[in-house]
DNA sequence: GGTAAAACTGGAAGCGCTTCCAGTGATGTT
DNA sequence: AACATCACTGGAAGCGCTTCCAGTTTTACC
């Protein structure tokens, strides 16, 4: 047995027949326009009632030119980075925000070549009216195609190449700074860093934030290696620091999953955390609170980030000026630091 | 300054017009239909070229009933469930299967009433094709929505009330056997399960199989404490088992989270895993690698639960009968047990 | 009571596409 | 040579809604 056939949705024309008016009048009532009579209002709302009446979306959608519906795309080439938490957290923060709206929120992992394109296509034919961009990379393309399709666009955190004209960014430089000023605070002085990938802005922002605090301390940043914000690649890192700066006392870790690839390596070593070493994080997204010991770490508000994105877009659509936005970030205090 | 406008595309009477053939000619080459001369379909496609014509998402909805969008909705009062890394994959593995076609996705997290009002506003006006639905709890009104509004719809997991037509899942039932036999295997039999939320299928069906495995074995189901799939949910039932039941050698816990909440007060309490008490979880979502020992779990590919309902659902959308399908699960030995 | 302004109304023209249909010419069959 | 058949074509009628506009009625005010 197929789907079971609907019973065909009643149309306007048909509400407005029934309610005895035309269908302009009608129309005028559903989107409640000025200019309509007490009596034919209540006419045309007892008609939708009766008939159980909605507006057919895809009509009102050529006819207005809007189609209600906003794109989150995540640009990236690994499609299981989606699976970082942080993602998730967008969407609940996207979500919340457009049940505010009339809005509905398509999501478009953009992975392979054929799905930036399907992507492309999407907004070239006008089947969105925003859209929000996230985790590209450098000189991606979709920049580009967004500016052309000249479709409502804003960015959540900052591609490396340019200053989008809207975005919305954690506040990466602050919070680096906050964690190493916090380590540096506690009388630690050889801090080192892992950062994340110098390609992109998070990373370098991270960066800059710790050789910001040290060298505003009178210190000198004591060592920094590139990792890759995995767990995998912090302790890759971790090791080489280990190796080249055996005395090092402090590791701020520009992600919570290299936090936690350090700490295992530097259990492993024999070194005492917080006691020898002491460790900071930042994103504190769960992760943090599971390692052993829990990670301080910096928190960033990634539910806000995807929310404020939302609303930016749709002030945006509504034809407004918002300004771009940057999240403060807070330094939470567990037990490795 | 505002988004800048666009220049307006252009429309097929456009194309048509300088390609100097009718418009229903032109709409013919562009849907591959048959009856076109050579001569008209090359004229039409540089006409295409010459242009950068793209077809209108919206008008091409309206006249073929057709919107070219998929829903997926988490019907869940809880908007954090969705941050469980299971929808992530869920998702990575929908999108994966979408991408071979020309859908896009509709990411619905219908919590709130206004949530749900939303969806099923959506549903009736026709603004997608078909919809996957998730997380539902027992007697969701969505159920009835969907079915009323006659849409192509398949579930992800089944609800507690009744057997969908369409769905994919997970074979609870069989991976809670498998785990249950293992540690019966490794000689255990004062065996304890951890169940989810008894007010959901899962739950259920993973004590079922639990409870299977232990009287097919001869054993009798030594002590059962109801969880709800938290690691904070598990540590509470571990406790209270760990006081009735003192002697308890091994546990199957009804997720990971569970798992390593258990593990947690297991540790604390003195006991030794696995050689005191063995311990096997569900899920295998990554988490199961990081705990202390890592886990034996029953591994469900989630990615897969997306793709076969999305593969599900293109299918019913085209007319056919797909078959329901229930997803092995395998058992994935750590340290654990 | 007369006038100007305001409120209301329905007809009609879109929005940009698909698809049915009747008509044309080309092809094939006896 | 007459006929049926087929591929092709463009006109026209939708899909279901919004919105402009010109006309009609009401209201407000002197």
């Amino acid at each position: 047995m197929a789907a079971q056939r609907p019973r065909r949705q009643p149309t306007l024309d048909e509400v407005a027949e029934r309610a005895g008016v035309s269908r302009s009048a009608a129309s005028r009532v559903i989107n409640k326009a000025p200019h309509v009579s007490r009596a034919t209002r209540e006419a045309v709302e007892r008609a939708i009632k009766e008939m159980g009446y909605l507006p057919n979306r895809t009509a009102r959608a050529l006819a207005t030119r809007q189609t209600g519906i906003v794109a989150l795309a995540v640009s990236h080439d690994d499609p299981e980075l989606f699976a970082d938490p942080f993602f998730a957290q967008v969407i609940v923060g996207v979500s919340a925000a457009l049940e505010e709206t009339d809005l509905h929120l398509l999501l478009c992992l953009a992975s392979s070549g054929r799905g930036r394109s399907r992507l492309t296509n999407l907004l070239h034919t006008r089947g969105v009216d925003g859209i929000m961009l996230m985790a590209l990379h450098g000189d991606d393309p979709l920049t580009h195609i967004v500016r052309r399709a000249g479709l409502p666009a804003v960015y959540g955190g900052r591609p490396l190449n340019f200053e989008p004209q809207w975005y919305v960014d954690s506040d990466n430089l602050g919070g680096a700074r906050l964690a190493t000023e916090y380590l540096i605070g506690l009388g630690r002085t050889r801090i080192v860093t892992i950062t994340g990938p110098m390609s992109t802005d998070v990373g370098r922002a991270r960066h800059r934030g710790y050789r910001e605090a040290m060298i505003m301390a009178g210190l000198t940043p004591y060592a920094t290696a590139e990792g890759d914000f995995t767990e995998t690649g912090g302790a890759a890192a971790m090791k080489s620091l280990l190796d080249s700066h055996p005395d090092l006392d402090a590791i701020f870790a520009a992600s919570d999953d290299t936090a936690a690839g350090a700490l295992r390596v530097l259990i492993d070593a024999g070194r005492s955390v917080p006691a020898d070493v002491a460790v900071v994080g930042f994103d504190d997204l769960g992760m943090a609170e599971r390692t052993d010991p829990p990670l301080t770490t910096v928190h960033q508000s990634v539910q806000a980030l995807g929310r404020e994105m939302t609303r930016m877009l749709v002030d945006l659509i509504a034809g407004h000026e918002p300004s771009s936005i940057i999240l403060p970030t807070k330094l939470v205090l567990r037990d490795s630091a």
